[in-house]
DNA sequence: CATGAATGAGAGTTCATTCAT
DNA sequence: CATGAATGAACTCTCATTCAT
């Protein structure tokens, strides 16, 4: 295999573990030489392809950031409602979370925890561009609640990953029925 | 002083230098070293009030959580209707965790890593009983949409505990007007 | 024994070790583990007392070159001629160094490689006041050549450290003839 | 380029980087990959002109000390009185410590310093037979004080190599007269 | 009850060395 | 010959926990 796809692999490996491990152990308890055992790699590579373990952490957020914003914006047109804009991107954002679900406990944990760089926070929710369109649409045409983005975000997005976080922990089950009844809550709860 | 109050006084500065240093350096940076430093006490002192450290935190968690439901539902009255005591629970929720920010920040952690023992967060959820009763009250009276608890706990509380890390962040001010249209949208959202 | 002591005795230890091994292994192969081994303590506590290994060589530094200036210089007197000074001066630079052979040869290897801080080294630099004195008076007064601070130690105390090192390695025995034959090559080359 | 002759500039690289990091450095933060940097090779290539980085430290001291007596005693000669000869050697030592100061450190920590192999010490020591014969037909000529190989050494070269570190240290500047007093230091020092 | 010096296991990280390319 | 990615042992340092005082 050649070098550079190999070196991709490798890498790829290593923040799949950290977010395993992470999500499982949490971030105190996820040491180098437990993530390069499950990345099948040796502790010393990990510094070849981040600088430190706080490196590691803040590069695999930014990429789950990054692949979940892409996925979930992915239909997102200026051509199609306000409404409709909303309900594919509440929707691909959930099927997203419930497909990746270790991307989406992680994400939870970086976004309720000290443990990600602020800057590289801030970073992340650059990415979120396009919600924030919609809401300013939205109030414009007189569709949606005159509220502020942090608001619309609390509504649209924490609710779905604390139904994620219930179901890892075995206590609750999306069903598509809960799915549905999701989304009717958080239209209803943004929609004038 | 009385020994017994001394006592009391010093295990509650242990619990609120945990608190502290948690939320603003994360359990992974947060040293039983530094810990006794900041609650004025040494080391030693804090293995007399608890067993080790997660011992500590799992009862600093257990603590937060009572006073938070304690406060939180201390208004609640069978006498009084579905949307009555909703009204009142949901501002007395958001009156806390504004008030007590600090503690808000240390449940917002607890409960979306897998820093407490998974037997002592289920201990917590019992205490959000009271919330039970009025789902189940409010579906049966054809007021409430048919949802399960887990649902309406989503869209109930945790877009408050968002909006308070947002604010802790200095990204968002929680005005009286975000509050308000805070609440609407959380009673609209699980309202039929 | 009373703790202050204990912990004296400790931080002696800790800095004789150092020497020793820095001595016999050199500094690149002195790791914190041996150094805690020869000192029977365990390396936690070596950082109990030092910030941290630089910090360790730095403050071992001071210490040796403190007790070796403080026992050189102790019978210097301004009562005394420039060449009584010297001599005294001089053989108990000697003594000193005979009788002191690890000291000699760590203060040769600090002296001679980038170890050390150089903060640290301005201070011990600052001890060997008393030499300046000598060869300032006895320029003045004629006795002595009209040469510079660092000639006049070039050609007083660095042979001695040179001898010392080779008689370390079985090169070379310092007897007692060894001894005025070099002290008298040390006068003849700075006297008029 | 011929094979033979990029391979030799490449094996020279190695050395002067060796010599440059070890002297600005030490030989402990002195790491292979910042060797193979500054000689800008791979770190494998040090692998294939020496054996380990200890055989590399051993030839690296060889050849400076091969060249730096090869250049002191090239105008030695039976012919010349022992003043003659004395007087040319001193001072060729010392232009070559002055024009080639790297040189002269490395000598200098590993003079004082257990970095190098005691064998290879050894046969750096052979190296300086003429020093040696000087001091015996000095003797036997009652021209020189009689002293052992040692002194002589002790208060002829060592002299020279402390104020090249001091000159490196920025301390002190070794101008044509400190270099004339030196001598007639030296070899007050060693004369009858 | 309270202390804090001491511990030593284990953390993050470095680096001499190897070997497939 | 030359490379440099990969290794893993060994490094420096931290920290939860203990125990003599």
């Amino acid at each position: 295999m050649k070098q550079e796809i190999k070196s991709q692999l490798k890498r790829e490996a290593i923040v799949t573990a950290t977010i395993s491990l992470v999500n499982s152990r949490g971030y105190h308890a996820t040491p180098i030489a437990k993530l390069a055992q499950l990345a099948n790699v040796s502790p010393g590579t990990i510094y070849l392809y981040f600088e430190n373990k706080q490196d590691l952490l803040n590069k695999a957020y930014l990429e789950v950031k990054g692949r979940f914003t892409k996925f979930s914006f992915a239909n997102y047109s200026t051509n199609l409602t306000v409404e409709e804009n909303y309900k594919e991107i509440w929707h691909r954002i959930a099927e997203y979370k419930l497909n990746h679900i270790q991307d989406a406990l992680f994400l939870g944990q970086c976004d309720n925890t000290p443990i990600i760089d602020e800057a590289i926070r801030q970073e992340g929710i650059i990415l979120l561009a396009p919600l924030v369109e919609i809401i300013r649409k939205g109030i414009s045409e007189g569709i949606l609640k005159n509220m502020s983005d942090y608001l619309f975000y609390a509504y649209s997005i924490t609710p779905i990953s604390f139904l994620i976080v219930m179901q890892d922990r075995d206590s609750f089950n999306i069903s598509k029925t809960s799915l549905d009844a999701a989304y009717k809550a958080a239209w209803d709860s943004i929609k004038i």
